[in-house]
DNA sequence: CGTAATCTTGACCAACGTCAATGTTCGTGG
DNA sequence: CCACGAACATTGACGTTGGTCAAGATTACG
């Protein structure tokens, strides 16, 4: 696979290349979520409005913090933990859409129709910040900057899953492996969350099986298969990466 | 495969079920688009604006009409015919994202981060209306009913991407290309495009074959196996199912 | 009517799934 | 500190799905 992936960047707009794209949900929890002071940058001078009502929740790992087909309880801003995305298709089946990482939202598409489409598990201990849905959508419907903004994170968005569409459409199982492992890297290290040679990873191979459509014993066949070519290894809940660029050149993953 | 995938429907609000959500850039189109004239419906007053300078085009079968890393010309509406969003990952190899209808709009997250990320191909003669982008971003930043009627539809798009991850992942073949087409018809069908028992089908085996992640020599042997359960049949340039309600089971897909 | 493109079919093969046995890790209580 | 059990991970053996190659059949079109 010598072909890359379409380009993953946060860049916005040819000009501002580098910058990354601030989502105006999550600074509305600025105060509270560590991967937001960390960027301290202007964001039209909307950090922290008190007037969004907040309520910040704790979820044990395993436990599921929306469900698909319930009734929208507001926006979700990860302050800390991983969780994901999922749909069901069966009791012993499921699709992981999505890896949520801190300063990921989730449940706007939710707030917006009423009823979630997809459920939201916690993998690790989540710590999450739910914001008044009807106060998200009022402000949505009269601040256009605000809309924009979350606009513009939207189609960032649908970027990365156009890019994750096509690697499960068309990769192997190694390239697949290869490109999760390497994007979610690649996600932590624009949040300062990750040193040069790895980054936390307590995603079980179930999990990874279920979000790249494989069975987890072969994860375990394709991970070994990394392994010896030193592209990527996992070792208890950290994954460390030799040489990112090699790694990311073998799964076709754009990097900047 | 008994579970199914998540509602694909464009109901908004749990109150508005049915009511079929308008695209506010469609919408700028009106006049031009036969889809649109069949549902006048309340957009708030704003259809049809003289002030977006538009241009009409007509793209022969095969051409490409936005190229993946080109600089954007604009946000396109699809007035007629059929075409296709994809990825290229070598000379012979492509993975297509989504299928674009009369009444799509496409180019919209180049337009706002300045460069496409993926091609668009004319599958048949099709005659689409450039809107001027810089208009659009303006729109978007200053007027925010009009940026959340676009939010909205992007977050309806969200919902069909992720159904479609998910039946990437996780459907056999049979099923996957029984989704694809009931999809399609839903969606012609919602237009008034369709009639009850089929809709056109221009797309050739290998277009299905990109779109789902599989060979078009299964394309073949996967809808032999349809046509034998009487669940869809491919005749010429149209498409034919029996029963929706059975294939829309056997695919997992959720009609309304 | 002839040529090119597309579609279908069969034969064969590689990738991945499933099942089941064995290792490993980690938390818990003695 | 050690013993135990539960959850998770790895490995091997084997079956199935879907890919590849190549030869006809069909359709579209000049």
């Amino acid at each position: 696979m010598e072909a890359h992936l379409p380009d993953m960047s946060h860049g916005q707009n040819g000009r501002a290349a580098g910058r990354p794209l601030i989502n105006p949900i999550a600074a509305l929890c600025a105060d509270c979520r560590p991967a937001n002071r960390q960027s301290p940058r202007t964001n039209g001078g909307r950090i922290s409005r008190p007037d969004i009502k907040q309520q910040h929740i704790v979820i044990p790992p395993g436990m599921d913090i929306v469900t698909e087909g319930e009734r929208s309880r507001g926006v979700y801003v990860v302050c800390d933990g991983w969780a994901v995305r999922y749909n069901r298709l069966g009791p012993a089946t499921r699709q992981i859409l999505d890896v949520l990482l801190p300063g990921d939202t989730f449940a706007l598409a939710a707030t917006i129709s009423g009823t979630s489409q997809h459920s939201v598990q916690a993998i690790t201990s989540v710590s999450v910040c739910l914001l008044n849905g009807r106060q998200i959508v009022s402000l949505l419907k009269t601040d256009a900057a605000f809309a924009f903004g979350v606009l513009q994170v939207r189609e960032a968005d649908e970027r990365r899953a156009d890019a994750r569409l096509t690697m499960l459409g068309r990769l192997s199982a190694g390239e697949k492996l290869g490109y999760f492992m390497v994007e979610i890297y690649d996600r932590l290290q624009r949040r300062g969350m990750a040193n040069g040679k790895g980054c936390p990873f307590p995603l079980r191979r179930n999990d990874v099986a279920d979000a790249l459509g494989l069975s987890k014993v072969h994860i375990s066949r394709a991970l070994r298969a990394l392994r010896a070519q030193a592209l990527v290894d996992i070792r208890g809940q950290d994954m460390f990466i030799p040489d990112v660029a090699k790694l990311a050149d073998h799964a076709g993953y754009a990097m900047d």
